[in-house]
DNA sequence: GTTGGTGCTACATAAAACGTAGCGCTATCA
DNA sequence: TGATAGCGCTACGTTTTATGTAGCACCAAC
């Protein structure tokens, strides 16, 4: 486990706490991390491909994000790529649902629907 | 409104695309971002309080933030200090989504259950 | 043995976050 | 009038993180 991926139980970014919560908000509060999983979503896919989906994003950030990913368990390496595990899927959802409502949240703030 | 500042129908961090919900990930993407909405949910608060409770984070920072969640509509600064909007209301729900989804990864994870 | 694909690693630069100090403002109360 | 306390920040030096480009080591096919 690398150390400074943030792991339920262990303190993260400010917080002593360990709670769950705080440690998927450091997790999640990384550049790339959401946009990694919702380019998972499709279906699994090399590092080069996901490197495409994710707007060129740079290899190193993408390598460590892909760790910490794995470290805490939503996302696997398999035979056909990098892929979301059943808790990257769990992820997802809610990541589905922030999608969806960022429709309105972004209608509500420009006045005009903003297409995805 | 300020440069950096991610905002749908702009480009953001490496997206060029302008999509609400990579807008949404990118300002949710960055340190404490999360965390502050989370601690505000509670009720208004002064910018020294939401930053006792946020475990001290820098003023630095939580300016930045508040400004940025300011200007996307999520946070105001009324009388009583520091508030959630009624959108930002509505994005904490879906962070209740996931404060109560990362006790499950947690315990999936860890195999047992860490408290909040 | 060259070509193309894989997952990365190295390195220099730029940007972001951290942590501490303290400023300018206002209200309160002596 | 001056002192105190609380407010929202701002400045600044240090550390950490992200960016962007180049290219390495490995493997399989041809």
């Amino acid at each position: 486990m690398t150390k400074s991926t943030p792991f339920p139980g262990r303190p993260v970014r400010g917080s002593e706490s360990g709670r769950p919560v705080m440690a998927l908000f450091d997790l999640l509060g990384r550049a790339w991390a959401m946009g990694i999983v919702w380019q998972l979503n499709p279906g699994p896919c090399s590092f080069r491909e996901l490197q495409a989906r994710c707007d060129g994003v740079s290899p190193s950030v993408l390598n460590k994000r892909l760790r910490e990913l794995r470290e805490t368990g939503l996302v696997v390496h398999g035979d056909s790529g990098f892929a979301l595990t059943t808790l990257g899927e769990e992820l997802f959802g809610h990541l589905e649902n922030l999608g969806a409502w960022s429709k309105s949240w972004s209608a509500e703030l420009t006045g005009k629907t903003i297409p995805d």
